[in-house]
DNA sequence: CTAGCCTATGAAAGCGCTTGCATCAAAATT
DNA sequence: AATTTTGATGCAAGCGCTTTCATAGGCTAG
């Protein structure tokens, strides 16, 4: 039956190709492919038979082929821990818009910071063709690194920066910005301080934001039992239930260091519900300033960070490493403690 | 943009490909593919062979000439209005784990509430390769549904449920919904309403709680005049300055509605500020039961919705209409009003 | 022993695109 | 008028994979 080379062009079976654009406009799919990828090259003439043409059929290219042929997916990826609360949200938010400025498009992924997911999740974006990566965090196993390294794929890690790691960074020190924050919360008298933490395992931003804790106590020659600890999973509910932990044990602190707001805003709640007037009987501070931070009552004094700007400018940094342009410096950005309700002296 | 460069050179070793894996392991290519995609369809010994090939050289497949040669990708997308606040993140996390639980991979994209930008990111999707589409919402250009027509690729429409649209769909009922608490609301004696809503083009979903709000009020014999609406972004601060516009009015509402949980938050802020004792003085409401309406003092009354029950059955719907099965029934889910502590009776 | 059937594998034809090179007519230069 | 340059286009070779079809042995059954 299908003696004849051309196939006839049945518009409802197939979807239209490159190919079959070339056909109706009378051209090369040489020349379809440059109207779409270099119109500037190409007769206005035939340019515009070729979009007419386009239209007709209602043609999109096919990325994949597209990739395929020129090597080149103009995408990046990230792989952030979670999308459920907005911690990473905003940054997240302005690191695509920047990308999209350099007409680069970003896929994103969760991992659950499960580091066995996150693994899986890189190799699925660069099977899907990321030319670059923008990762939250140092912590990871070097085996990923150095299969990221073999394939020269341009590895950018952010909401941290850590000044003794070689690799490129934009962030904030962790240690450094709970370090002033713990400082603050010392000059004011308290000396119990209970700490809900994300798990330290896997997690250098929670272990950076203990130790920050931990240097500015010792410098205050506090025992390192005056440091309560409890580990859980960032929720609200968690928070709730660490308070609770804590507020448990013999020795009641006088304020509670959430390893972010999600964390310190779920003790926040507890502490209310449990008849603790806030800051006056216990201080409770945050870590991210995020939208929650200003909505609860009374607002909660955190550790602010320039989320937009750190998403910026990892877009602009990630672009150029892969653009080959040499490793620029690592970069550091300025956290402050955002000041608001919840911080208050040590009662008596 | 680019390529007025010389390229950076950053491949002098290509990457191991299909072909190279052969090779090292003396079998054609159509074995290793095999043995990646039906191990069980060959030789133990010679699927060992392969793996060890792959391994050496840490080899990963190529998403693109895959989906190009297979036809297939095992991928659906989603479109959402926004990733900054966590309207929606519930739900497609839930998407997302049950889609993965059927062998596919979910791709989100985000319009920022724009049909321009919506109709881009569909497009990208569709080049990507998505084998189905999860979109917010029924309102959007026929000329989109009709392209996605054209490629046969199952939509599915979710966070809304219209007994008069035919598409397939899972979600509630905004009307019913909104309905239903207004009329919560008339029993407590309010007479006058003020609405927070997105803006009503281009969205039916705020659009049909508007109607639900009209309609209660008419069946209670209230005049549209005691209907006092706002349209704004969906953002904490413009609820807040919604809020105050609407208080500026002549004749103050009794009772503030909001179009969601973040318009109403940002309300409740600004109420508080303004010295409003809620309920007391003054009720506000909210849509959608986020995990802020629980968080915010008192804590919000609001409508609660299924998030991770509809996540989870759109990703089967739309698998089983990806798998081509025939047009199932769209599905209504309940919501409930979630009482809380910002709505109370009217005061005299 | 031979026909018939598996099973494990390979050869090769695409999938839909980009791009280097070749071609050719028209414009610019001599 | 002859030559060179330029601009617009086509040809065809891949890009890295899957999959049909063919083939070669090894078994089973008669």
């Amino acid at each position: 039956m299908n003696s004849n080379k051309k196939k006839s062009n049945n518009s409802t079976e197939k979807l239209a190709t490159l190919a079959d654009v070339a056909e109706q406009a009378q051209v090369s799919t040489a020349t379809v492919s440059r109207c779409l990828n270099s119109p500037e090259r190409v007769d206005p003439n035939t340019r515009e038979r070729v979009f007419k043409a386009i239209d007709a059929l209602s043609y999109t290219p096919n990325f994949g082929a597209r990739a395929m042929a020129a090597r080149r997916t103009q995408t990046v990826g990230a792989v952030i821990p979670t999308m459920e609360n907005s911690i990473f949200a905003k940054g997240i938010q302005a690191f695509q818009e920047e990308l999209s400025n350099h007409g680069f498009t970003l896929l994103v992924a969760s991992s659950s910071y499960k580091p066995v997911r996150e693994e899986e999740q890189i190799k699925n974006l660069i099977a899907r063709g990321a030319e670059g990566l923008l990762l939250i965090g140092y912590d990871r196993n070097p085996v990923i690194y150095e299969f990221l390294r073999n394939r020269k794929i341009p590895v950018l890690v952010t909401w941290a920066f850590d000044p003794s790691e070689s690799r490129p960074a934009i962030g904030f020190n962790n240690v450094e910005a709970m370090n002033n924050l713990t400082k603050k919360i010392l000059e004011l008298g308290h000396r119990k301080i209970g700490f809900i933490t994300a798990s330290l395992k896997n997690n250098d931003r929670a272990r950076n934001r203990l130790k920050g804790i931990q240097e500015a106590m010792k410098k205050a020659d506090l025992p390192e039992r005056n440091l309560q600890l409890v580990q859980t999973n960032y929720s609200i509910e968690n928070g709730s239930k660490a308070f609770e932990k804590i507020m448990g044990a013999e020795e009641r602190p006088t304020v509670v260091i959430g390893g972010n707001d999600v964390l310190a805003v779920g003790a926040l709640r507890k502490a209310k519900e449990m008849g603790f007037r806030i800051p006056y009987d216990l201080s409770i501070t945050g870590f991210d300033d995020i939208e929650l931070a200003q909505v609860v009552d009374p607002a909660l004094t955190t550790v602010h960070v320039p989320h937009r700007k750190m998403g910026t400018r990892a877009a602009q940094i990630l672009v150029s490493l892969i653009n080959g342009e040499k490793f620029e410096k690592s970069e550091k950005l300025q956290t402050t403690i955002q000041f608001r309700g919840t911080l208050g002296h040590a009662p008596h």
